[in-house]
DNA sequence: GTGGCATTCATACCAACGTGTGAGACAATT
DNA sequence: AATTGTCTCACACGTTGGTATGAATGCCAC
């Protein structure tokens, strides 16, 4: 789950956010001739690629931060398409990956793919396997983004609670009564009351069921 | 993701629960000696195996109920390993599934990968990488049990409610009010509150966050 | 030291929730 | 015909939740 478990809880608020920029195809390969090739191919059915001759030149390239998805080849000069792939993921970019090669086997598509690879594409690859391996990933991103920039904003607004006020909301969303909640942290039900009602504020929960929700998809995201 | 969004709500009412019989090995395969082989050597590690010379022979054999996972040769007779994992899902067996090949390729085990499976080994392969994949098949297929018991205790619970009370449900862990409640139903207030704590009642819920939580499990599930 | 923030509490009031009693209507089943 | 279940509601009572007023304490930073 990872759940989409905020749906529409923040929509009106968050709305005007830029997630409708155009995705862009992020090619690193060192063969000129394909990644020209690959260039005009994304340009034909309306997509924006950016390419790179190797992960250092994508490295040192303004960090992306729009919506997209990144085709990898496997041999890279100076390190590996698979190691690039993981090294991706701790640096905190997030992008589906495709990968590309011309001399793999399968341990290593298998490896690519539980890697979460959204494809892996032996070389020569037919346009059209490239096309739907993109659309799929840049739809996948699209979905990561939405869930990601929703909990995002929950997060930014939990980080605004005092830290009572974030024990009360725990045993609140855990179902406890303000007179339990008094008892268990030895206060008085009316601080409690207060303290619920500012989280309540802060979180922008206009009912206890959102909270809920809040809460649920702060949990997801610490695991 | 499915989120292990009850965690602890219903345990107590659902510990005594045989989800810890021993897992078994299944086993597919037409080569009579590679079948020997595999059933002793997960018996050398403690595990159960049952094999199959063909696909048919597995679905003509007793369905299995307990935990376990399935260990798939590519070509079968008469099917193929890949489309009889389709097939798996389609008849509600979910069991996580390794495939093994003799003669595979990249776009085969992508596929295979994409479907699902936990692991593609090409053949021959070390007796410890079919161990590491059973065992990390094992290790999720009892996560997935685990999951589905819960949701499945939920939905039971639900499939007691009266129409009445399912609306009023959806409507209070919405987040609204009994007041708005019949407003938009066209009730009296009390008759909300009586479909209410019926729905609380059935549904096993001690706390409206459980039934948030609830109703949230019941959405991941339909969808 | 003064202002700001977090924390605590008493008192009080109103809104919302939960449940019980008692009852009428309708439909489907036995 | 009787029963069962669903749905409906009025009335009443007690509990729980939400908020405002007013006030006290302690801490940290400017």
């Amino acid at each position: 789950m990872q759940r989409t478990t905020l749906n529409l809880l923040l929509v009106d608020r968050e709305m005007p956010q830029a997630s409708d920029q155009p995705p862009v195809v992020h090619v690193v390969d060192d063969d000129d001739s394909l990644r020209f090739g690959l260039e005009s191919l994304f340009r034909s059915v309306g997509l924006t690629a950016r390419t790179y001759g190797s992960a250092q030149e994508f490295l040192k390239a303004e960090r992306p931060t729009g919506p997209g998805c990144i085709v990898l080849d496997v041999r890279l000069p100076g390190i590996s398409g698979l190691d690039f792939q993981e090294e991706l993921s701790d640096l905190g970019i997030h992008l589906p990956v495709i990968l590309m090669t011309g001399h793999g086997d399968i341990p290593m598509s298998v490896r690519a793919m539980k890697a979460g690879a959204v494809d892996f594409l032996p070389k020569p690859f037919r346009d059209q396997d490239m096309i739907d391996a993109v659309t799929t990933a840049i739809n996948r991103d699209r979905l990561q983004r939405d869930s990601e920039s929703q909990a995002t904003a929950v997060i930014d607004r939990y980080e605004t609670l005092s830290p009572r006020e974030r024990e009360v909301m725990a045993l609140v969303t855990a179902g406890k009564m303000n007179k339990q909640i008094a008892a268990e942290l030895g206060l008085s039900e009316v601080t409690v009351k207060i303290h619920r009602g500012a989280a309540m504020r802060k979180m922008g929960a206009r009912s206890l069921a959102d909270l809920v929700r809040m809460a649920d998809a702060l949990k997801d995201r610490t695991r």
